[in-house]
Formats: C-alpha cells, sequence, structure tokens
DNA sequence: ACTTTATATTTGTATATACAAATAAAATTA
DNA sequence: TAATTTTATTTGTATATACAAATATAAAGT
C-alpha cells in the first residue's frame, strides 16, 4: 500500500510524516560512504564552512533544538570531526583537518541524493516540492 | 530564522524533515487533551474501526515498521486501552470500551488539529500540501 | 556595586522510530 | 509426510530528537 491508499492520506500529520521517513531513508543511504547520518553531515559541513560557530547558530541553521545541537555535536567530538571551545557562556566549534579531508565526499553525498531523488520525483517537480515544503513550513508557528 | 532563510533551505532532506517536526509539534499540542501522542491515536481509531486488525495491517495503514507497531500497541495495552490475542502466528488487537469512549475526543483532536493548521496555511494551501506531500512520497521506493 | 533578568549551553530523561535478529507458525514443495 | 520457504510478529539494540531543568555567564536596571 502507498501513502495515498492509507485512510490517513488526508491528513497532514501523516502525510507530512510518512514523506519525511521515506527521504530520510533515502539519505541515510546517500550517507553511508562517510559514515555520518544526514544530520551529522549537514551539521559537519557548517562547520566546515563557518568555523568557530556557535551551537545556538547551527540550531538556527538546520531547524532543531539548541539540546540536540550539543547532542550531535559531542558524537561528532567522539569521531574526531570537530573541536569545541568555551569560554564563558559562548561555545565555538571548529573543523578537524579529519573533517576537512571529508569535505568533497560529503559534497558528493548530497549530490548524490539529491540525483536519487529527481530521477525518482523528476527534477521540477522536486523543485516544486521543497518550494511547497518551505512555504508550508514558513507559515507554522516556532 | 525561518526555513526558507537557512543555508539548507533548497535540500529537500532539510525542508521534508523540518516540516513535518513542525507539524509534529501542532499535532501533539492538539492530541494532549486525551494523552494520546498523534501516532498513538491514529493507531487507536484504527483499531476502533477495524477491531482485531493485525499488527501487520496497522503497519500498511500508518506507514511505519511492524516493529514499531508493536511498540505503540504495548503502549496502548499498558493504558488498557487495546489487547491483544495470538492465535499462531496471527495477532488481533481489540478496543477495549475504555478506548471506545475516547473515540469523540479523538475526533476533536483531529478537528482542532485541521483546524488550527488550515488557520495558519489557509484551507486551500493546506489540501495542496496534502496533494503534493502524497505524490511526492508514492514516487519513493519504500 | 548589587540585584535582577536575559542569554548560551549542557544534562537528565523521555520519546518515537527503525533495523536486524529471533521466534514461531503456516504454506509450499519435493 | 518431511524439508524448505515464506509470513507474522516480537525482541534486543540503537538512533535522532525534544523538553524541562540546571548551570554559568553576561547584560541591564536600580
Amino acid at each position: 500500500m502507498n501513502v495515498s491508499g492509507s485512510r490517513f492520506s488526508q491528513c497532514l500529520y501523516f502525510s507530512s510524516n510518512a514523506l519525511a521517513r521515506k527521504i530520510e531513508k533515502l539519505a541515510v543511504e546517500n550517507w553511508k560512504p562517510v559514515g555520518l547520518s544526514p544530520s551529522h553531515g549537514y551539521l559537519l559541513m557548517t562547520v566546515i564552512d563557518e568555523p568557530g560557530i556557535q551551537p545556538g547558530l547551527l540550531a538556527e541553521h538546520l531547524q532543531l533544538q539548541p539540546s540536540t545541537i550539543t547532542r550531535l555535536i559531542e558524537k561528532l567530538e567522539e569521531k574526531k570531526l570537530v573541536v569545541r571551545t568555551t569560554e564563558g557562556k559562548v561555545t565555538n566549534v571548529y573543523p578537524t583537518p579529519k573533517a576537512k579531508e571529508l569535505y568533497p565526499k560529503m559534497q558528493t553525498c548530497i549530490g548524490n541524493f539529491y540525483r536519487e531523488h529527481t530521477t525518482l520525483m523528476g527534477k521540477e517537480e522536486s523543485r516544486k516540492i521543497v518550494q511547497v515544503l518551505n512555504k508550508a513550513a514558513d507559515k507554522l508557528v516556532d
């Protein structure tokens, strides 16, 4: 049974979650070559692009709670991909050389993911979906 | 910062997850009056509508893994809202009278949730979003 | 200067969800 | 009918995510 066939297909909660899970799966698959989950990957790329970025800003970029960011950073620290320095109430996150080496591979992951979902759904359709999703999310309160 | 403002707003993984989390939040809020999470609620309503339904079918209806269904049922069993009977390899799930009493309240939760998100996003827009989400999900493999 | 309030981050705890393996029964095949 | 394969469900374990409370610092107000 596909999503449209479900008795809940007209429910926004159901549809958005079902889609997100499917896309998550696709993304996870594509990120396996670097041994990171998509969220760890996107966080790490952000840290590489903005060395010294603070957890609070990462939370905004990734639209996740600060506590979730802390947890993601902990994992990346264990893997020696980032380091944290804390001064006062401010924490800065920096990429390690090992992380920087990984950057091209991560770009490939994103590229492959993009290629896969556009192949499945069509390039134009994919673009439209993202637009609709963003528009909807912007209207919902935080 | 809203979703569109994020550096990842053009990424399908990011957008679909961000939207799903926001909608989840709204749904959780609206389901609080009955003391259930949305997924428990939808599962329970399905069991009431189809008494004796098997976990495998529930998994299809809700587009969740069978193991997840087992876990959801366990919770509802603890709360004395469903009972399970197993014969051979087949399990049947039945609602308790307590669950049936809750049905109107659950309908109200769904109604309120619907009212809230259509108020925020517009009725026509909401309908369109659901349609786009389903269409996209159907194109992604399971 | 002292007190209060606001901000940034982390911790403790709880959640839903999934995968892979285990179990057990039924269906099929030889 | 015995052996094999398929099907239904559960269990063990791991994950990302969140909320609420705790911590600690900085900023603002008096």
